[in-house]
DNA sequence: GCTCCATCCGAGAACGGTTATCAAATCCTA
DNA sequence: TAGGATTTGATAACCGTTCTCGGATGGAGC
């Protein structure tokens, strides 16, 4: 209570500071999954002051408010990238990072009916494609990458 | 060659041991999926000798070998299960972790033609769902667990 | 502009799961 | 029963992420 009475906490709260500005902006300048460990170098790459936890705090934030999108690679380290607001899923490149939204309202449905044949409720899902895109088939075996 | 010619063990070895055996046994004893820790715990309490480390590389061998599924949890750690040799996905309860094994062929052929669509070759696919099963539903809000 | 104070920051410690090390134990084969 | 490859396991090292907490920041109100 105290002096902030009333409305919940927007006022007040998450404030636009240089940091997470910069956040914003690393996540807005690429197309491709990037972890928090990779945008805390970049930045500091680029001058900027920012501790790695802050990264990771405004990153989590993100997440939770939507704003962006979260995938953990197969090393267990979180990915994030800037997506369209709308329920999706990602087919990326094992190569390069390549990352294309991807819907299907088929598969939403497959997955509501068979949850519902099985006797579940409040069903939520996970679905990733992963493939080598036309430009990195061409390259054929050079050097992978990630 | 040298002194080991002929064809003794195949390809390299890979002993039966006591702690392979175990494991084993341990995974075939339940329908859920377990972490490696989880199971020395157990193999632990069970009066058996055996290290934590061992467990993780009979775990991996096994999972390389087909021979169990592997799945990450939100919170990263991966949990192995005995399953069925052919292509499937899984349906798991949030709360009590009971697990269906689902098969889908419309999904299979979604995920290779939107693949395709795009131009990317060699896809795989990674799709889990999680829901609430039937009894844990009746339960209501009653201590969640896991 | 200046103060006040909730909010935020950041260096470093702590954490939790997994993997690497390496000497000792084990098992197979001869 | 020896010899040698394989396996084991206590422990250290790793690695990404979260926690801690004193100090910096910045917006609201004056
Ligand atoms: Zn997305
Ligand atoms: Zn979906
Ligand atoms: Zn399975
Ligand atoms: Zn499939």
């Amino acid at each position: 209570m105290s002096t902030n009475h009333g409305a919940p906490l927007p006022a007040g709260g998450v404030r636009p500071t240089r940091q997470r500005r910069a956040i914003s902006a690393a996540l807005e300048a690429t197309a491709e999954f990037r972890s928090a460990q990779d945008i805390h170098d970049q930045l500091r790459r680029d001058g900027e002051t920012i501790g790695l936890a802050t990264v990771y705090r405004a990153l989590q934030a993100l997440a939770d408010g939507g704003q962006v999108d979260v995938v953990k690679t197969d090393s267990g380290e979180a990915v994030y990238r800037r997506c369209s607001p709308s329920h999706h899923h990602h087919l990326v490149c094992r190569v390069c990072g390549r990352t294309e939204e991807i819907q299907g309202p088929a598969v939403e449905q497959w997955a509501r009916t068979v949850a519902a044949k099985h006797g579940y409720d409040d069903v939520s899902h996970t679905i990733e494609l992963v493939g080598t895109c036309r430009p990195c088939a061409g390259r054929e075996d050079t050097a992978p990458a990630r």
